[in-house]
RNA sequence: GCGGACGUGGCGGAACGGUAGACGCAACGGACUUAAAAUCCGUUGGGGGAAACCCCGUGAGGGUUCGAUUCCCUCCGUCCGCACCA
């Protein structure tokens, strides 16, 4: 703040007696201009989005924040290049949706309540009103009618009904899981909240227990969302192939063993997974998960079962934990029977190793060519029998030491010591397996998935309640709803641990709609990201009465460009992607993708700061001094770190808010788009943001000398420069709708200044009236055009001074002249053999005939061949020309 | 372990297989100024040369090509995602 005006005065002061001219030019003001320039905008309704028919559509969505009080430098990143998007398509002619609202619902209001003993709701509200203060700030062209929050009733209502649709259309399941339980918190964590065995908040250590959940069956779409995958052609590869690994899909096949007592008497069969069934004849043991039903049953009657089920329980699920674990287990007491072998009997195991979640929570083990079995073999003494070796390898001879032989894919290596599989390959040989299981029927190939239903229960106080009631007569009961929406009470206290809304007898305790008698509700709340599964839609007709308006939403929807943090590259996109794709079956929405276009966007990062004491520094509390950074108070020396992540705890944050005062909105939102590509991370430095700030003003300075030329109405007679200076123009126009288009910001940018560069140094030509003003004036106008998604509000007080008519905001973008985007002339370079020696200007489409007898005779390439005969000459039309020496 | 991305000046980064370093930041020189700041004009990959120009140069090594920052292989390094997934 300080800073910048102390240079103002300067500007103002050294601008006298010959520069007079200058000096009667205001220096640009954001102050004035950027709330003036807002206000006419709202006034005059310029970003309301409507469905008119007749233009084409174009819906601009950013991610919508959580309302944590303050925006950051990340938020302006990214509503940034949303917000220069929206602005150019609306330019060419869109309707344009681009709204915002507020993923209001989560666990910090529950703590701030907690901590503050401010009620959550309170919070969210005036979290919201701040936030919306500062993004308005930023001059988004957003349309603020359709905003929408998602603690508002008048949105979950909706969801509610949505969830009773998925219920009644059975894409909805109620069923036991294992979760991380807080005991001091009394609530269930999620993975990211237990911190090595602790929970976040409380420190007690976090216990798995089972409770009864909510579950939505997105796996009933496994097959569905990846193959669909493979469509999305605008998404990111990395997403693509992160949603992919997620779902995880394996081939594999699924039989059951005969089991049997050691005594020799039979017990029901054991299923089990694998996808090496070629290595069956390796197989030693058998191995199931602690928590198979298996190993549940035999735990009541053996103490040692129970022991190890408990011990198993223990154990973290850390991915320190998980490498440094034994592979361990415990004998059942139980053998399987081999199905290919007559008389060969594999010991059965609880095994520490073995997923209950995963495929049938059961497997055989095969020593010789899996490293966690091979381990496990080692430690119980098990039998290693390699069944595939290298071709090459001599059968009799090829043993396994400590590492499994792996071969995957190899088709190099045959199978051996397999009965009827020798000499085969390792897919020959599944194919084989695979069928001779089929033909016994104790088994059948099947697909498994990595992905599980998602458990949307949380015993939370700020959420969207669960609109079920349980009857102890008539069991689970949907709210009827006539009677939604289920509105969170507002007198709840949180001073004790656990769910507000299981104490609320008042609330909790009603009549089952089905029989009458006392009932009780739902406690549980819906995990936030359901809120954000559907949002996108409802922006379509925010106002509906219900969830989605068909004909808005048949208009508007898909996203045409959706951009966001990669975070959420998982969680959130796999989850919208199910909604839609259920909203689809149950009659809310017409299309399986709810995003057309992804675009990830990288942090904004900053160097650290921290006293010789090990205590962070604010950035705005560090100056440099003599290349040095010192604290601006203490003037005691700094230790500056890398640029990283900006976090809360390293201080190496900025507030956007006092950036844009200081610098204005317009020079904040020019440097997050500058230099580094948008996908990247960038570096924020308060030198790259006064580098932005100084082209604002040199902007300005441009387009008032253009104005100050006197008039000319005709571009029909222009000099030679004239012309040139055209052609610069338009190349830079279509150069940067392009950029625009394709999300490349950085780029346009450097046209823009190249752009700038150019009419700035035709307006310092010394050669009085080289250019017509008239060419300068259209130059201005379209530089004026360009910039304008990026620097709205000065681009208005340029548009004006220009005395274009309306607002910049709303003029068509310009059409590039495609005589000026061809050139006559073209120079290319010429090698010989492949290095530069010179470069020649020619007549664009010359015969290449021409080409190569004007390059021999360019003394540089004589030169360089020095005598050396020609072999031959590659002209490649109108880019370049290399000579081949022999 | 599996999957992926990336590696170019002091820094951020440009470059349909075709003149490597556009554009910005920083630095340096000059003009203006009593002075500084701001502004404007220049220089700025390394080496050689008075200059014309020449040599080297995109993590390392190889390959394909008339030509490779770009395509292929091997290696090194950094980052990200998943991970006891049978």
């Amino acid at each position: 703040m300080t800073k910048l005006a102390t240079r103002c005065k300067y500007w103002y002061a050294s601008h006298n007696g010959a520069k007079a001219r200058v000096m009667a030019m205001e220096r640009y003001n954001h102050r004035t201009s950027e709330s003036h320039w807002q206000k006419r905008w709202n006034d005059e309704r310029v970003f309301e989005a409507k469905e008119t028919f007749g233009k084409p559509k174009h819906y601009v969505l950013e991610m919508f924040p959580y309302p944590s009080g303050r925006i950051h430098v990340g938020h302006v990143r990214n509503y940034t290049m949303g917000d220069v998007l929206a602005r150019y398509m609306r330019a060419r002619g869109h309707n344009v949706l681009h709204p915002m609202g507020w993923d209001a619902f989560g666990m910090p209001a529950e703590n701030a309540a907690i901590e503050k003993g401010v009620h959550p709701r309170n919070w969210t509200y005036e979290n919201i009103a701040a936030m919306r203060r500062q993004l308005k700030s930023m001059g988004l062209s957003i349309d603020w009618t359709r905003e929408i929050a998602t603690c508002d009733p008048s949105y979950y209502r909706h969801e509610q009904e949505i969830f009773l649709d998925f219920l009644a259309a059975g894409l909805v399941e109620r069923k036991i899981s294992q979760v991380n339980w807080d005991p001091i918190d009394q609530t269930v964590l999620a993975n990211e909240q237990v911190i090595e065995g602790r929970g976040w908040r409380s420190g007690a250590l976090v216990e798995k227990r089972e409770l009864a959940q909510w579950f939505l069956k997105i796996t009933d779409y496994s097959d569905e969302l990846l193959a669909a995958l493979d469509g999305l052609h605008r998404w990111p590869e990395k997403v693509r192939l992160m949603q992919q690994n997620w779902i995880g899909r394996s081939e594999g096949l699924r039989f059951h063993f005969e089991l049997e007592t050691e005594q020799g008497s039979p017990v029901p069969p054991l299923q089990v997974f694998t996808t090496r069934h070629d290595t069956i004849f390796g197989a030693t043991f058998c191995a199931v998960s602690p928590d198979h039903a298996l190993t549940r049953e035999l735990a009541r009657s053996s103490l040692e079962i129970a022991a190890f089920r408990r011990e198993c329980e223990a154990l973290g699920t850390s991915e320190e934990a998980i490498e440094r674990a034994e592979k361990k287990g415990v004998f059942l007491g139980l053998y399987a029977r081999h199905p290919f072998r007559p008389g060969f009997r594999l010991p059965v195991y609880a095994a520490n190793f073995i997923l209950m979640a995963y495929g049938e929570g059961a497997i055989f083990g095969c020593p010789a060519h899996d490293q966690r079995d091979l381990e496990f073999a080692h430690n119980y003494g098990l039998d290693v029998i390699p069944v595939v070796a290298p071709a090459a390898a001599d059968p009799a001879t090829f043993t396994i030491g400590d590492e499994a032989f792996l071969d995957k894919d190899d088709a190099q290596a045959v199978l051996i010591n397999s009965d009827f599989l020798n000499g085969m390959t390792v897919a020959q040989a599944k194919e084989e397996v695979a069928r001779r299981i089929e033909k016994k029927g104790i088994g059948q190939r099947k697909l498994n998935y990595r992905l599980r239903d998602w458990g949307v229960s949380r015993q939370r106080y700020w959420g969207c309640p669960i609109p079920i009631i349980h009857c102890p007569a008539c069991g689970i009961v949907p709210v009827p709803k006539s009677d939604l929406p289920v509105v969170l009470p507002d007198d709840v206290t949180f001073d004790q641990p656990g769910n507000p809304l299981d104490r609320h007898l008042a609330w909790k305790q009603v009549k089952c709609p089905r029989c009458g008698n006392a009932a009780q509700r739902e406690t549980d709340t819906f995990d936030t990201f359901v809120d954000s599964s559907w949002y996108f839609a409802r922006f379509c007709a925010p106002r509906a009465d219900r969830p989605t308006d068909p004909a808005a939403i048949d208009y508007w929807m898909p996203v045409d460009q959706y951009i966001g943090g990669v975070e959420h590259a998982i969680l959130h996109l796999l989850y919208s992607r199910f909604f839609t794709r259920a909203m689809r079956r149950t009659g809310h929405i017409r299309l399986d993708e709810p995003f057309a276009s992804l675009f990830t966007q990288g942090m904004v990062i900053h160097s650290t700061f921290r006293t010789p004491a090990g205590e962070w520094v604010l950035p705005a509390d560090a100056v440099e001094r003599n290349g040095r950074w010192v604290h601006a108070e203490t003037g005691e020396q700094l230790i500056v770190g890398p640029a990283e992540k900006m976090s809360k705890s390293k201080k190496n944050v900025v507030d956007p808010e006092v950036i844009i005062d200081q610098y204005g909105a317009d020079t904040v939102r020019w440097f997050v788009l500058s230099d580094t590509p948008p996908e990247r991370d960038i570096e924020w430095t308060e030198s790259g943001v006064a580098g932005a700030w100084r082209f604002t003003q040199r902007l300005w300075k441009l387009v008032n000398e253009v104005t100050e030329r006197p008039a000319e109405p005709s571009l029909n007679v222009l000099s030679p420069q004239s012309t040139a200076l055209r052609r610069t123009i338009h190349q830079a126009l279509h150069a940067v709708s392009l950029d625009i288009e394709g999300l490349r910001f950085n780029r346009a940018i450097a046209r823009i200044y190249e752009l700038a560069n150019a009419l700035t140094a035709a307006l310092a030509s010394p050669v009085k009236d080289a250019v017509s003003p008239a060419v300068l004036r259209e130059g201005a106008t379209i530089l004026v055009q360009m910039f304008a998604p990026m620097m709205p509000h000065l681009a208005e007080e340029a548009w004006r001074l220009l005395k274009m008519p309306g607002l910049a905001a709303q003029a068509p973008w310009p059409a590039a002249d495609p005589a000026l985007l061809v050139e006559d002339t073209v120079t290319i370079a010429v090698q010989v053999n492949g290095k530069r020696r010179d470069e020649v200007t020619l007549k664009k489409g010359l015969p290449a005939a021409e080409v190569e007898s004007i390059v021999l005779e360019l003394d540089n390439v004589r030169r360089a061949l020095d005598g050396r005969s020609v072999r031959k000459i590659i002209v490649v039309p109108d880019r370049i020309a290399n000579v081949v020496v022999g």
